[in-house]
DNA sequence: ACATTAAGTGATT
DNA sequence: AATCACTTAATGT
């Protein structure tokens, strides 16, 4: 059972109705930092809708490299639950708490039920695979156009709207595992960008400037 | 003072 | 962009 601070979050996305169905049918669960929710080839039983916090999914490929796919911020969900959920599909994703997170967790057997009988429900899934979906193909071409540099940019601004802060503690190795590249290629696009004043490097930490952030 | 780990750099593919 | 080999700098014991 979950208390009512849900209404005040959801009010204007959700239909009063299902705000009611949520409450019934949701589990609140509070999850720390650093803690796996989703593995590999779990079986998604429930779909989680993130009421504070950061999610972080990854994928790993064949050689075992974790690559980054995207974050799941506060007031969102997870696109691949919902495929995988309406399928009963195991995960081909992994799933960590960036930082302490609070989630409803939604069984899914309720899902085939509301997508039917709430329109805003049925929007709110549309819009989160929509959105996913075009960040995924933003992520690929860069990819497929080796712009790593822009990736990097977009990693490290999406650090920093997760943290909150233009101080980042991390090791260029650690970016250049989440990137899946090599921590040497990293350590050279940073210099470029602090020579570009975008930034100021130490060891365990980067200073990000804002334009970096705007841009 | 010494060992360990993070970061910087030139050369090569 | 990746890898190697090596240097330099920061930090822990």
């Amino acid at each position: 059972m979950v208390e009512s601070i849900i209404i005040s979050k959801y009010k204007n996305v959700f239909e009063p109705e299902l705000i009611n169905e949520i409450e019934r049918n949701g589990v609140l669960m509070k999850i720390e930092a650093g803690q796996t929710i989703i593995d590999y080839g779990d079986l998604i039983r429930q779909i989680p809708l993130v009421y504070s916090g950061t999610i972080k999914v990854s994928r790993k490929n064949e050689q075992g490299h974790e690559l980054l796919l995207y974050y799941v911020h506060s007031n969102e969900s997870c696109a691949m639950s919902f495929t995988c959920c309406m399928m009963n599909r195991f995960s081909e994703i992994k799933a960590v708490a960036e930082e302490d997170v609070e989630i409803i967790m939604i069984p899914n057997k309720v899902m085939d039920e509301w997508m039917m009988k709430y329109a805003s429900w049925k929007s709110f899934v549309m819009l989160t695979i929509q959105n996913r979906f075009n960040e995924l193909l933003k992520t690929i071409d860069s990819i497929a156009f080796q712009k790593l540099d822009e990736r990097l940019i977009h990693y490290l601004k999406e650090k920093s709207k997760t943290s909150n802060s233009a101080v980042l503690n991390l090791t260029h190795q650690q970016i250049a595992d989440e990137l899946a590249t090599s921590r040497v290629v990293i350590s050279r696009l940073l210099k470029q960008l602090e020579n570009e004043q975008k930034l100021v490097l130490y060891r365990n930490q980067i200073k990000i400037f804002k334009p970096i952030i705007e841009s």
